[in-house]
DNA sequence: GTCTTCCTACCTAACGTTAGGTAGGGTGGA
DNA sequence: TCCACCCTACCTAACGTTAGGTAGGAAGAC
């Protein structure tokens, strides 16, 4: 039980920064959903601190090793860009949530510094992924894939934000329907 | 002073909210930049609900007020449209802030019910002010004009919370430029 | 085999601090 | 006089965190 514990706080903490942010995280409600007590939580992590940067790096990993499965399952780069959005959709279909990224975003300036990089490398790490799938689906020029995998990126977390706020999955849907009409993404 | 008061609460608690969120909003450190003492902010707002959804509601007027301005500037619908995402960008320009609705949207979940009731008017308010000017244009069908404000509206918000992340004013102007290649929004 | 030692995993109790909120009093202008 | 405004003093609940201790297992020496 004492691997599975480290991992059940990191899994639980996850989905309550994406529900609450992180400082909507309490030590006494995710020990309660864990099956411990508060101060047990010290033994797997040092401060709430590292505890935010270990669930950042870890969203970020599962993130990287779900984008390069997408990337693996065909050469069609267009195809993989047509499918990135999904990604994005399963937060909201749990519990109308968000990435766990744009939580933190809104409240960047109260986080420790650890985890203040752990979010800009997820944000990075997405950027580079697009970059490479836009130079070689050939969307845009080589000198525009970065800007443009940006503004993928930064439309794809708008509509979770909007589609949190009202609308849910459905809402979520039609925007990103509206950005591959206006040829913001590929279809 | 009575009601000096009550409006420096306001745009102080904005500001702060702006930047830390609702739950980051504390009394006595409101009070203190206001110049008085927490309990004396009860006075001017029976609790922090209230004082919130005063915030809140508030910063719809002034935005509906600026739309209105922009609007009345001159009758091209599409030069209005083209300056719409500046209105995001005093934010960013003003300590790395974000619009209060984002911010919001994120804890959506922890806020009291009138509060969360402001949030989504502001963003009805936008969509709105966004699909009239955009079937004014003839940018989208006159079906199209709702959903393609949407994501207008997601986009640009999208792109604030991608600058905060990293890059301020010039990462949301080169997204937006980016949207306006695209052809999301009009140049 | 068993005794000692050290470890992991968790506990209870309490720490200092901060949160929103309340009670009741003083003061100044209409 | 009275009421708006702000004060001091205080409350309870919750926060992250620390101290100190217990139960049980692994490992080495004899």
């Amino acid at each position: 039980m004492t691997l599975n514990s480290r991992e059940a706080i990191l899994a639980a903490a996850r989905l309550r920064v994406q529900a609450h942010g992180y400082g909507g995280l309490s030590f006494r409600d995710l020990a309660a959903e864990v099956g411990i007590k508060a101060p047990s939580i010290f033994h797997h992590f040092a401060n709430k601190a590292e505890l935010g940067a270990a669930v950042a790096r870890r969203y970020r990993e599962d993130a990287a090793a779900a984008l390069a499965a997408l990337a693996e399952e065909g050469p069609d780069a267009r195809a993989s860009l047509a499918r990135y959005p999904a990604t994005f959709r399963g937060a909201l279909e749990n519990g109308n949530r968000l990435c766990l990224a744009s939580v933190m975003a809104a409240e960047l300036a109260d986080l420790p510094p650890p985890v203040q990089a752990e979010v800009r490398d997820f944000a990075a790490m997405n950027i580079a992924w697009l970059a490479g799938r836009i130079a070689a689906a050939g969307l845009a020029a080589p000198e525009g894939a970065g800007p443009r995998a940006r503004a993928v990126f930064a439309a794809v977390a708008g509509a979770q934000l909007l589609a949190r706020g009202g609308g849910g999955v459905a809402a979520f849907d039609a925007v990103v329907d509206s950005y591959r009409a206006a040829g913001l993404i590929p279809s």
